[in-house]
DNA sequence: TCATATT
């Protein structure tokens, strides 16, 4: 109620976009007198951060229809670039628009020797299929489970209700899986849960214990990982009911099995690395960076270096920043997740090279005894988390930000050497 | 190699 309209009228038909780089001062109308140019629009809903109310730089568009949603897509991704913006718009579906516009099934369960022939026979009694699909592996044996589209949901509804759980296939013992087939979202969050469960089983063995990697058993993986995945939906979300042995053998195999772990997890591990060995230290071991407590100092400071603060502590004491205590990278509540806080023109710094294994809060403590650190951000692949090995480091001025390029560019961290500089700045100055 | 973000 206090938030006004609770949800826009979403009818079955009506397509919702979302856009990227929109400015964050544009407002509501704006935008929707800029895409009606381009296609009827009904609705424009600028997405904002939960706490702050301010726009996150982007919006959704719903459409009336598909071709109105295309004709906005077409007319504006990747073609206009709004005053402020860096990059061009970004109109796309939105998470999930596209599988619930496709009504696509997931088929389990499926015998191998079945072909599209003998499913398209079964399943065109509920409707007309668009597309079908047998995932097959390399010798083109099927994998027993295939993809299907129907014409319109309610077909494909018909034919999940008539066939999951109930159906067999000749020759077979246990009935067919239906469901409704897992968003792109749904499937990267898997993707990610599955490579951090991967990352989970060498536990930064590099800082205390490398030695431990060759105490775990060969098979052992962490007890809440399981299967490294789990039944799709989650049971507690299906409008029908799906045995949970058929669910998880269906996809079972589709998914390769846990790996034995060996060198291939360990990027860090040479080729000749074996167990038996670790505790000699690989090559690559010499130059990694022991985790964030060693951190605190990433140089021995030349004798005669002017701190951009005064400080108390000696530069070997763990907090060197403690006449310049900074809340908003390291201590307290207000992480800094999320938001960004940009700090004065000069004060942003771009930094390259940073080793893969630091995240936002190691960066800020590298940084941190410069100045007051403002936001500290690794960027990270989206799907897999894994670093990108760049980020930026605000401060609250420009002289520390002076400072920390004097300090830290070059800086040899891991095996490369840190890039720091400031950051392009794509804003144009007040034009007086 | 420069803030890509899904109410």
């Amino acid at each position: 109620m206090a938030e006004g309209k609770e949800e826009s009228k979403s009818s079955e038909e009506s397509v919702k976009l979302f856009v990227g780089q929109v400015p964050k001062h544009m407002t509501e109308p704006e935008l929707l007198a800029m895409f009606q140019e381009f296609a009827l629009v009904d609705e424009v809903n600028i997405i904002k951060d939960k706490a702050t109310r301010v726009s996150r730089g982007c919006c959704f568009v719903i459409c009336p229809s598909r071709e109105e949603a295309d004709k906005a897509v077409n007319a504006c991704h990747n073609k206009k670039t709004l005053p402020g913006a860096s990059s061009p718009l970004q109109v796309k579906y939105a998470d999930g628009e596209l599988e619930r516009l496709e009504h696509k099934l997931f088929i389990g369960m499926l015998p191998k020797n079945v072909s599209e022939v003998e499913i398209s026979a079964l399943f065109s009694q509920y409707g007309t299929i668009k597309d079908l699909q047998v995932l097959r592996g390399s010798q083109q044996t099927s994998k027993g489970c295939a993809f299907l589209k129907y014409e319109t949901k309610d077909q494909a509804l018909a034919a999940l209700e008539a066939i999951n759980g109930k159906h067999k296939m000749e020759g077979s013992s246990v009935p067919l899986v239906v469901k409704w087939a897992d968003t792109e979202k749904e499937r990267q969050a898997r993707r990610a849960q599955k490579a951090q469960s991967q990352a989970s089983n060498v536990p930064h063995s590099d800082s205390q214990h490398p030695s431990l990697f060759g105490a775990l058993p060969m098979g052992y993986v962490p007890p809440y990982n399981g299967y490294g995945y789990q039944a799709p939906g989650g049971y507690g979300l299906m409008p029908y009911r799906m045995p949970p042995m058929q669910s998880q053998h269906g996809f079972h195999n589709m998914m390769p099995h846990m790996n034995h772990q060996g060198n291939a997890l360990r990027p860090d591990l040479g080729p000749n690395m074996n167990p038996r060995n670790y505790h000699v230290a690989p090559a690559s071991y010499v130059g990694s960076y022991p985790a964030v407590t060693g951190l605190q100092h990433p140089m021995a400071y030349p004798t005669g270096m002017i701190s951009p603060r005064p400080m108390n502590a000696s530069p070997g004491s763990v907090s060197p920043a403690s006449g310049n205590n900074n809340t908003a990278a390291s201590s307290g509540g207000s992480k800094n997740s999320g938001g960004q806080v940009e700090g004065p023109p000069g004060a942003n710094l771009f930094i390259y090279h940073i080793p893969q294994e630091f995240g936002d809060e190691e960066l800020a403590n590298a940084f941190q005894p410069f100045g007051m650190v403002l936001s500290a951000k690794v960027f990270v692949d989206k799907a897999t988390g894994v670093s990108k090995c760049f980020g930026f480091v605000s401060y609250d001025s420009p002289e520390d930000a002076q400072s920390a390029i004097s300090m830290m560019n070059g800086f040899q961290l891991g095996g490369k050497k840190l890039k720091v500089q400031l950051k392009r700045d794509n804003k144009q100055g007040k034009p007086y």
